[in-house]
DNA sequence: TGAAACCCTGCAATCGTTTGCAGAATCGGT
DNA sequence: ACCGATTCTGCAAACGATTGCAGGGTTTCA
């Protein structure tokens, strides 16, 4: 049924090597038959079956990416990118969702590698060990993960705390809270190593946690925050942040007078809370966009292409944070804060 | 490099054919023999080409998804659904993002065509013609849009309407305002479609917009619902219900007290707004399982298989929604509410 | 022991493309 | 008009799998 390279061979009185070659080297043949050919290969709706050429080829014209979590909003925003990035080269991409489980993204990576020219790992799940059996088997880049000589793409989260932390020194706060995510994670680790830059301000950091990178998590952490001696809780997210926010408005702390809070990711909903949230902002189309660059030039053999793309993070400012005491109805010399001691006993979960 | 099946052949000292059948029709050779391949294959890490297979078989082992929008998180969900439901079935998807645009999305239908077995279209955004017209490209199964007998998957959205009108009735309310979202979508259609049910429990409803139908839209249409006389706001989506209910805040408004809001979608912020978003949840994941199931069924040429799943939406009720005049300090027939009327000058936009 | 019946296995064609090689066509120059 | 040099174009093999058909081996029964 569907048109094949032999119909419009015949259809155009010629032999399927003159279409094969009028359509993909126009230079090997003549003009006149060229122009023949590719009138007939539209009128007929005739597009190459890829898997036919792949097979001869070696070159699928397909890409897979693999995330831990699509109902995670930040990857569905990489995948934006890459989506349309591939689709301006050509390729189209296969996608897998491997549930936060680095074993089972192993095995997907195996069971796409026959189909594709290569695969993107969004924050990749995978151990160090089954990583490394994994290279190899496929052309790979990463997004925010780097390893050995395999391309990779990073958002610089180190340089977008430290800008976070620039600007609550600048606006006077001596003590901060850093509510940590998943502790070993990769993206907990580059936060923590942004918050160093604080010492350098004269600031200092209580960091508490882990806790879930969630909403809950957030009115968890709120608490313990409060306990201690701090005027801004930096946040390992937004979700958390929001939570923050949530259940500092319920106990009525007011901020960003009282307190100032600190997000990162910048998703859709942190413009949207009360107060609109600060938050580092992450270039995750660009990076989408960035892994196929790099993947289609680790494919085309070019062993000259860049290994590394390092995108940058940017601090966003809104109504979150603001002066120590700012708004603050007693000043804070006269009046201690509301804010109660580690030793003192907390409510809520 | 990749191991194919002729050298598992060699490997294990049979003929080509012989591995092939002894996996995929283990019937047709001596369990001595099948074993003894089915043991190399493992050994040699062999993973039949599924190009090449799909070159004789006409079936390529894979399907397509289309979604209008990767960053609205309506359709991550939906495809979370068909992933794992499609490895399940051992199938490949394959994920394109049309930009909500019709005419774009006719064209990822060709040029997946010959690289799927049939293809998913969540919300499709194309013209009837340009429907028509992909119908019989590949199989197809729509998700949200129903179409001549195509198979589809709807989720009964007016009933879900429905359940929140009757919920609404049953707490005593008697006028309500619809903010509607993009006035011809399918999905305003429907909600409106349930709102009939309104007029038999004597409500009376105001239908305001078309607004966007975003965080944005919910502000802009909060002021608007304020003005009309009504104890109750039912949103398009959750985002405008998030936008109203962040307007009203701001306007001192008690929710649910003062007026309740109702939101449609249940995303994930839904139950993390202050107060807690009533709202009606769509079964999504479960819609993507079945889209699947649908497409694998129609693809085995089973053409008895069903055409039309239905999915129930479900009213979650959360703390948004009240008793009018509720938790109000001074009872609604002493005081009038501070509510303005049609007629006056409306602050913002 | 021989033949029929049956079960396995191998041969070879096939799917739709690409591509090296050789042959056909065209062209220019004399 | 003939020859060599250039273009073009077609033939056929190859990519990795599946599958109808036929042949080889084993078994069974007389």
């Amino acid at each position: 049924m569907p048109v094949t390279i032999q119909d419009v061979a015949r259809a155009a009185g010629v032999s399927v090597s003159t279409v094969s070659r009028a359509l993909a080297a126009p230079e090997m043949v003549r003009e006149a038959t060229r122009l023949h050919v590719v009138e007939t290969a539209n009128r007929l709706g005739y597009r190459p079956n890829r898997a036919a050429r792949g097979l001869i080829t070696g070159k699928t014209g397909n890409l897979g990416v693999i995330v831990p979590d699509l109902s995670n909003p930040f990857f569905p925003a990489i995948l934006k990118g890459v989506q349309s990035q591939a689709r301006g080269a050509d390729y189209a991409v296969f996608l897998a969702d491997c549930d936060e489980n680095g074993a089972e993204e192993a095995a997907l990576v195996q069971a796409m590698a026959k189909q594709v020219d290569g695969v993107i790992l969004c924050s990749s799940r995978m151990s160090p060990s089954q990583l490394e059996r994994t290279i190899g088997t496929t052309s790979l880049v990463l997004i925010n993960r780097s390893v050995r000589d395999q391309p990779v793409v990073i958002m610089d989260v180190a340089g977008g705390m430290r800008q976070a932390v620039d600007h609550l020194a600048a606006l006077g706060h001596r003590r901060i809270a850093y509510l940590q995510g998943p502790r070993n994670s990769w993206s907990n680790q580059q936060r923590r190593r942004g918050l160093r830059r604080a010492a350098r301000r004269g600031i200092t950091v209580n960091e508490l946690g882990p806790f879930a990178p969630t909403f809950e998590g957030g009115l968890h952490a709120a608490d313990l925050a409060l306990a201690e001696d701090v005027t801004a809780i930096v946040a390992y997210n937004d979700l958390m942040a929001l939570g923050v926010l949530s259940r500092l408005a319920d106990r009525d702390v007011k901020v960003p007078a009282d307190v100032s809070v600190l997000g990162f990711d910048d998703i859709p909903m942190a413009g949207m809370a009360t107060p609109p949230l600060t938050t580092v902002a992450m270039q995750n189309g660009r990076a989408g966009r960035a892994a196929v660059d790099l993947l289609v030039s680790q494919i085309s053999g070019a062993d000259a292409g860049e290994l590394r793309r390092e995108l940058e993070c940017q601090l966003i400012v809104r109504a979150s944070t603001a002066t120590p005491g700012t708004a603050r109805s007693d000043p804070p010399h006269v009046t201690a804060p509301v804010r109660r001691r580690r030793d003192e006993p907390v409510a809520g979960a």
